[in-house]
DNA sequence: CTCCACAATATCGTATACGAAATAAAGGGC
DNA sequence: GCCCTTTATTTCGTATACGATATTGTGGAG
């Protein structure tokens, strides 16, 4: 055998599931597709010129992902914002982001280390500046970084499809979140454990701030009820 | 275009993925189908009786669990033990049940307390006499009860697959796995913590008992390489 | 004897077709 | 006028067909 799909020029055949998939997720992530929006098979086939065949098999992956639910023999839909579901799901990250600090506190790996307190020092410059829009950049990837140095390839999969969950949400818990020094304080608590080695403590530190964030982002999501009736009719 | 279901007592309407799915998962996980197996869809279409469509999203859905590898224009195969991939979700197993102790320790509820005692019991019990059945039965009892008292759906789901993974090497963990007296001490401290609602110490204690489940059964399945030449010629 | 090239075969990816069930709609009874 | 029943239409679940690609087997050259 000789080359096997490195031939140059033409693009190795890629199955259409692979192009229709995050096509679809971006949508419902973004709300193109919003919450409770029902998912004709045809309809969609049609609109991305495809058979219903592959498109069956992404909505069987984004129903696993839980961002569709499909009802035998009615049809698929994009799942609705469940606060509760989202109460579950943020106590998974939880569990991921913890077990990810606690590797990289166990790891102590310097490069990594630099990396940390280099968006820490970002994140203090968008705070002192007021700069919403890069305190929050910075955040994610003070996490991000963190689950992917953790080298956790099952732990990062996951990691991932929990976050758009969250990122589903967004919309409601950016918006005019005014910056909490508390998330401040305890990203120096999980970076000094971080630093230090402390498995355990680092461990600690994370599930207790994502257990913070998640009531903030939670409770925003209550008192403003944006999702509850986003397909009803607005009142006049 | 054989019987269907039109015979009567079977199973009305449901969609033969829900049928093919638990059945391709449990050949999988008690190597009926080994690691790395190659799974034509033509062969099991016709051992099962149903077409590709419905196998391949059952083949799809397996994928994402990680039991089953697809190559694009390939085909199927059973994935293969992977140690590295093991530990990886020995990890993620570490996380998802130490959050679900931490709910529990939060939670404090006497009845799930009164049921993760008994368990206890029965494990002493069955370290006195000696019975190795009964001990890793009581074993997983205590922490599927505990997952499950956690009341948390997804991380329930993401158990549930990681663990798919776990029974898939047990035979190379079980068998001839001398009772090891740490094993219950860990669960006394995990219990002490719930119990006391110390919900930071049942959350380090059970990632610390699973970092030492996990080092024990990987350095047996090491030991071993049971699964590493499972598809190699022996040597003659 | 080994290795490479080529043809034959098997298998995959996708599209399409058809029967069955659910939803929507229309009509009649109360 | 309202509700229940019945019919019609849409949509799903599964099977099958067809083109494309990888794999395997065979023959010949070095």
């Amino acid at each position: 055998m000789r080359d096997r799909q490195d031939r140059p020029g033409v693009a190795a055949r890629r199955p259409l599931l692979e192009l229709v998939l995050p096509v679809l997720r971006d949508a419902i992530i973004n709300r193109t597709l919003p919450p409770g929006e029902r998912l004709s098979e045809g309809d969609i086939c049609a609109r991305l010129g495809i058979s219903r065949t592959p498109l069956r098999e992404a909505l069987r992956i984004l129903e696993i992902e839980g961002l569709v639910t499909m009802a035998a023999g009615v049809g698929a839909m994009v799942t609705p914002i469940s606060p509760p579901d989202l109460h579950d799901r943020f106590e998974l990250l939880a569990g991921l982001e913890a077990i990810a600090a606690a590797r990289v506190a166990g790891r102590r790996d310097p490069a990594t280390i630099r990396q940390i307190l280099a968006i820490q020092r970002d994140m203090e410059s968008a705070s002192r500046q007021g700069s919403q829009e890069d305190y929050y950049r910075a955040n994610d990837r003070f996490h991000q970084t963190i689950v992917e140095a953790a080298g956790n390839e099952v732990v990062l999969n996951a990691h991932r499809t929990a976050m758009w969950h969250v990122y589903r949400i967004r919309h409601a818990t950016n918006a005019a979140t005014p910056l909490k020094p508390d998330a401040a304080r305890h990203h120096e608590h999980i970076i000094a454990a971080v630093i230090a080695g402390d498995v355990d403590g680092a461990f600690v530190a994370m599930r207790r701030h994502l257990e913070d964030v998640s009531d903030l982002i939670l409770g925003r999501l209550a008192a403003g009820w944006f999702d509850a009736i986003d397909r009803d009719a607005p009142p006049p």
